[in-house]
DNA sequence: TTGAAAGCGGTACCAT
DNA sequence: ATGGTACCGCTTTCAA
């Protein structure tokens, strides 16, 4: 069923039943009453390369993941965020693409995609240091959200972070005020933006404390169960191991519980630990009541939404300046975290 | 840049560009390559919109998560899935639309997106017993193709799973020749097929072996961590608890291990564990050459590749029989089985 | 081998 | 308040 053939089943012209459907004013509330009746009747719907054509809006959204060796991206994060950004365009009607790429294609894919004009605007992941994608798609023109923020472009561009440094910060200033001078850092991996920013954040809280920093208690890589396992283990078996652990993601976390465990040690009693929470529904932090672990927490599906949300009127109000926003994480207190033993200090 | 402006440029009609583009044989060698040069120079992509609505193909396909109380769609299986799946439409030029609608709009949205005609296909996710996507589908007539099967459904369709049932008999199987007589079963949620599946593999390996099940043994639910290890615990503090477990997920498995090490037990000792593993990318079980986790393996990233490979043909074939694909998942070795102690049972 | 022109199914301007 | 019609950018039939 067509817009034609809905017409002439209706006696009325196409422009009529058009306006009757799109809400235009100058449609009478009898006609419109009808039209949209028989609409629903005959399940009609505007075919969505039509409307395309002749509006120049394709109301859909890319999100372009590249496939590479390095599958940070690819992550469990990624299914979380995804769901929370596509609750938000069914809600406004926008179709979400999602394109995954080789890793060499990624940037030409930007292009390809805006010059067959399939695309009002496009969702950012996890943006590294000077990311080429920014001024890519500052040149061509075309709206976009970046979910982080990437060090070295300094144009103003929309975009939603967590305070990651102060999350981390913070953190790590609550482990030193639990009396631990030796904490471990397991980071995502620090091409990421957002992991350099953490490792700021733990710098900082060393620094402002007086503790002097040791490269040994700091790792980074793909936030995964065998990291944190192998990270943690590697630290806890040196001459003077860490009480406390900062981790970048309750996957590592669980490896480093694990490694700890396997030390003889308990978390919460001999060792510390507090992580980034991403709130992810299939990796929960314990109970809402009784969180496993101290963490430093803010829910990246709640992101997604926030993102969606800001990139829609991104694609509405390409006029105004960019929206930004930095979210402040939540610390939560959980079970994993002590004052530290004196045994070994003094 | 639009088609009329490239003609335009080269001196030639819309139709022979055209024509030259797409590949077909009636025009000549010398202005194929003109109008190729021409075009990359230009950076020119025919209009997608313009494209639907001319051929009538989208080229793409929609993935519909539902979204509801019940997250098992969104799980951490879903980012491998859709990374596989993704890579092939990408390498056919087909558009990956995933739609995350409420739970309550999902069968709606089917019939939305083929009266719009804004896709070609749909690749169902995670089929239920009897479930209500299949035939409506079938009565849309629009191609789609099910990982996985939907018992009930009796009309042929295609699909590609893995031997569920088989994978987690003879992983009960092989638990049972090491000597175990009572086994837990932590199973995904029991309204998923595979995880019927997968209990009556667990049930026929009891069966055989002339061991009766206990139904204390069996649970189901979300595959999480902490629903493993809630449900490990529970079965570890019976009066006569499993000496091994077969679970549905390397999530759920860690936390079964982090139950088994809070009662002081050791994995692959004490206690030992086989689970299926969906080979995920940020959960590997351990490395490939030492595997924590004994497992029934099938990678579920390989798969989503394999289901959009045979979508896309089903889309190019649809007048013939569907294609169905059933998949043995491999017995991995790993560190987490062993004989059965003695102690308990004579 | 090339070109003219009629759609594809809507939207939106200009009339009435 | 309603209708006629010229696009939107491409593909494809028909003619040359």
């Amino acid at each position: 069923m067509n817009l034609k053939e809905l017409a002439d089943a209706l006696e009325l012209s196409q422009t009529t039943v058009s306006r009757a459907l799109n809400g235009y004013p100058e449609v009478s509330e009898g006609t419109r009453l009808r039209v949209l009746s028989a609409a629903r009747s005959f399940n009609y719907r505007p075919s969505a390369g039509a409307r395309n054509l002749a509006t120049g809006r394709s109301m859909a959204v890319r999100h372009i993941i590249p496939l590479s060796a390095n599958h940070e991206m690819m992550n469990i994060i990624f299914s979380d965020f995804i769901a929370g950004t596509g609750e938000i365009y069914a809600e406004h009607g926008y179709d979400m693409i999602v394109s995954v790429v080789p890793e060499a294609q990624e940037l030409q894919s930007y292009r390809d995609a805006v010059a067959r004009g399939s695309v009002e605007g496009f969702m950012i992941h996890g943006p590294r240091r000077n990311d080429p994608r920014l001024p890519l798609l500052q040149e061509l023109g075309v709206p976009f959200f970046v979910h982080g923020r990437s060090t070295g472009y300094d144009e103003p561009y929309a975009w939603l972070d967590v305070n990651n440094r102060r999350a981390i910060e913070r953190a790590t200033n609550y482990l030193i005020e639990l009396g631990h001078q030796r904490i471990g850092l397991i980071n995502g991996g620090e091409q990421m933006d957002f992991a350099q920013r953490r490792r700021e954040g733990y710098v900082t809280a060393h620094v402002k404390a007086g503790i002097s920093t040791d490269t040994t208690l700091m790792t980074s890589g793909d936030m995964t169960e065998p990291q944190g396992h192998i990270a943690a283990l590697v630290m806890l078996d040196l001459p003077d191991p860490p009480t406390a652990f900062v981790a970048s993601s309750i996957l590592s976390t669980l490896g480093i519980r694990r490694a700890v465990e396997s030390r003889g040690l308990m978390v919460g009693r001999d060792i510390s630990i507090i992580c980034f929470d991403d709130d992810i529904t299939t990796l929960p932090n314990g109970s809402p009541a009784e969180p496993t672990f101290t963490a430093s927490r803010s829910s990246v599906r709640a992101a997604g939404r926030r993102c969606a949300e800001l990139l829609i009127d991104r694609i509405n109000n390409q006029h105004l300046p960019p929206h930004q926003e930095l979210w402040e994480a939540e610390l939560i207190l959980g079970g994993s975290t002590a004052v530290a033993k004196k045994d070994k200090t003094t």
